[in-house]
This record gives C-alpha cells, sequence and structure tokens, in this order.
DNA sequence: CAATTAAATGACTGTCGGTCATTAAAATGT
DNA sequence: ACATTTTAATGACCGACAGTCATTTAATTG
C-alpha cells in the first residue's frame, strides 16, 4: 500500500515547510520575540497544527538548529575530503567553520541556544538528542584528522586528539562569537582585529601539537 | 539636610534586599522558570515595588551579574596583588578564574546571558553599560599583566597585549562552560577530564607568547 | 495636626505558549 | 455512489506571567 508511504512523505514536506516558516521567522526575530501565531501565519496554518508536528517553540527552533547543522557537517566533510597534508586538511576545517560562522551567522547564532540548559526548558529529549548528535558528529570530523594526523607524523605522539579536537573548536568558537557581537561591546574601541586573533589563536595551538619533522614544512605564524 | 542622605541610603538597602531575593530565585530556578512574583514574595514586597527599583526582569538579573562580576574582580585583583613573577601572576589568576567558576558557578552561568542579545530583550542600556563596563575591569587585570610581562621580558616583544588577553581569557571561559555542563553531553562518554584540558589549552598558549629567555625557568607541560 | 510628598500596593491588562473540543477532509469498505 | 471510519486541521480558550497604574499607606513638612 504506498498510500502509506505518500501520506509520510507529505507529513514530512509539511514539517519542513513549518521549519521554513520557523526559519524565517526566527532568522529575523530570535527566539524570544518570535511568536507561535507569527510562524502559524507564515506557514499559512492554525497555531495548533505547528503542535502536531513539533512540541513546543523550543523544538521547532531545535529544528532550524539541526538544518544548520546539516549545512556545516557537509561543509566540515567537503573541507576533509580532498587528498591533501594533514595540516591543510586542518586548516580547510578553520576555513569551513568560518565561512560558515560568516554565511550562515543565524544558524551559528542559534548554534549557542544548546549551551544554556536553562533556556531550553520546553525542549524535547528526541530534539535535543538530536541535536546533540549532530554536533558529535561534526567534532567527529575534526578528531579523526588529528587522529590520522598522529599517525602520519603530523602531530605529537602524546597528545589526545579528542583533548586537541576540543581545545582547537572550543576556541575558534569562542572566538568567532566574539566576533559576531563585537560592535556591541566594548571591544570596537580597541583597536584589535578579530580575524586576527583568530588566526593568531589557531597558529599557537597547532604550533604546540606539531611534531619537530612536520615544524619542517610548516610554521604557523605566531 | 541629612534626612535626604538617609532616604538615600535607604533605597540604597532597599536595592540590595532585592537584589538578595532575586539572586536566591534565580540561583534555584535560572531566569526563565523565576517569576517576578516570586522575588515579590520573597523579598517581602508587592511586585509593583519591584518596578520602583528595577526595570525589568532582565535589570534584576543583570542586577545579580554586576554582583558576580565585584566578587570576580576581587578575586582577580587579589591574585595579581603579590609581588611575584609574572608567570606566577598569570598563573594565578587562571586559578582564580577557575576558582571563581567552580564556588560561584551560579554567577558564572549567568554570565552567559550578556553573550546572546537576543535573550536580554527589556534590559536597560543603563545596566547593560553597567555590566560590561565590569567585564572589561576583569580583562584590563590580564592585560596589564601581559604588558608588564612584555616589558619585564617573559612575553615576545611582537605580541599584542589585548590579542592575547582575549585569547587566553576566551579560552578558559570557553572550556569552564564546558566543564560545568559536561554531564549532559556527549562528552561525558569520552573519557576525557576537562580539567586537564584546561590545564593544557592554556600552557599551550602561554607557551608561544614566552620569550626564549623565561623559557628557560618556565616550561609549560604541553 | 492638616497638607503635601514619597513609597508601596495589588488588581488589572495584554501577550503568548500551549490545549482540546469541534470541524473538515481523506481514506476505506460495501 | 455513498456511509463510515480515520486522520488532519482549526481557532476559541486557558493559564501563566511581565509589566502598569489608580489607589492606598506611610513619611515629611510647615
Amino acid at each position: 500500500m504506498s498510500k502509506i508511504e505518500r501520506k509520510e512523505r507529505e507529513k514530512q514536506l509539511r514539517r519542513e515547510s513549518i521549519l521554513d516558516a520557523a526559519e524565517s521567522v526566527f532568522f529575523e526575530k530570535g527566539l524570544i520575540a518570535s511568536t507561535m501565531d507569527e510562524i502559524a501565519e507564515k506557514a499559512e496554518l492554525s497555531k495548533g497544527t505547528l503542535y502536531l508536528y513539533y512540541r513546543s517553540k523550543d523544538d521547532l527552533y531545535l529544528g532550524v538548529i539541526c538544518r544548520g547543522f546539516d549545512i556545516l557537517i557537509i561543509k566540515l566533510i567537503e573541507s576533509v575530503s580532498p587528498n591533501v597534508s594533514t595540516i591543510q586538511k586542518l586548516l580547510n576545517i578553520g576555513s569551513a567553520y568560518y565561512n560558515f560562522s560568516q554565511k550562515h551567522t543565524h544558524y551559528f547564532r542559534m548554534f549557542s541556544f544548546l549551551e544554556s540548559p536553562q533556556f531550553h526548558t520546553m525542549a524535547s529529549e528526541e530534539l535535543l538528542n538530536e541535536s546533540h548528535n549532530q554536533s558529535k558528529r561534526a567534532w567527529d570530523v575534526i578528531i579523526d584528522v588529528i587522529s590520522n594526523g598522529i599517525k602520519d607524523g603530523t602531530f605529537r605522539e602524546n597528545i589526545d586528539p579528542v583533548q586537541m579536537a576540543i581545545i582547537l573548536w572550543s576556541n575558534a568558537t569562542a572566538i568567532m562569537k566574539l566576533k559576531d557581537r563585537k560592535d556591541q561591546f566594548w571591544i570596537e574601541n580597541l583597536n584589535v582585529d578579530v580575524d586576527t586573533i583568530l588566526q593568531k589563536s589557531n597558529a599557537m595551538l597547532v604550533s604546540t601539537m606539531l611534531t619537530e619533522n612536520a615544524k619542517r614544512y610548516y610554521q604557523p605564524k605566531l
């Protein structure tokens, strides 16, 4: 009975179109200022219907976040697939993440939502898990590159890939967040270029990971 | 006329006692789940009165945040006042910040509030500025140590103190946040120790700042 | 001890996330 | 083709809560 399949497809389409509406409203107004009524209107549905597809406003927000992860993950995987050196792969990941934060600023900002449990009180376990799984997939890309880098002699043997991934990713995220909101912050008064900071901090961290041999081929600019 | 002065003092005391109430409720329930009615009850005042002293719930939250900054700033200043080497001062700052995040977790968590403008829609310019000023004061402590470190030959001449301060502080904040919420995250499944990560990342960053001379006296553990 | 000023109150309003009884539409069976 | 059942959609309604304001209470002044 393919009727059921078609039904399933249609349901999925509706879920997507609801996310489309939610996304455009969230992008424009942010989580707090967006209302379910507004999203419903944009989706050309009643508010009640939204709740047939998503349990809460938080869940809708998480749904959009997952879309962001989809994009990011694809970019990350693309960035490491060329057959290049480990160093180059790591640089590519950095660029991919940076470009993502610049081109998909709204998604990038939304990711912060996951970091403060007190702000997603109505989120369902289901969608929280989904988004956590996706963030894990992103991490895995970097962990993998670092692991291979250790095997091929680019990185020192005594570093832990997971540790390093966390350090590099956290650092990049923190600095990129800073860049995103620097205009409304005291930083704008000091003449610091956040892009430079990102580059330097990355170089500093990477340089301490390299083996003596690798340093002969690549010297990060400190 | 000292009557007016006394009035002013009393008003200030009331503001403080309102903050006491707000703090205990916010600590217990977080921003979203706390209600103005509950805070009013705890303060033994009516809700309306709260609004005579603070413009909004967000402002109350910011008021509590400022208290957190007061504590942190004192700890930071204390940590750099002993007459010790630059390196030791930097280590002290790190410890002070770390201890703060552990002993005053609630304040530490609340700081994130400042980072997402979309979550404080009702905050007044006034209190936002106050908290930003305080965060700047915290930064200044580190910037100062690094600046002096360059002068006394501990750190390389070609590093920028502001840049370095941002890098070190951002890194520490990011990792400490991770530690704070690691229990509800995929990290708990990997056997990584976040304290180690904090130590290592700090060591990595600091090691690239040192002059050749300074390295003879202090070798960070990578 | 009025008159005036300042402080405090809490009932009320508007908004909004979420619900559910009801209606509309689609699928199914004969 | 039509009745019956199942599924989808609706929007009026509810409860919670931030924020307001006319009114009351307390303090100050002359």
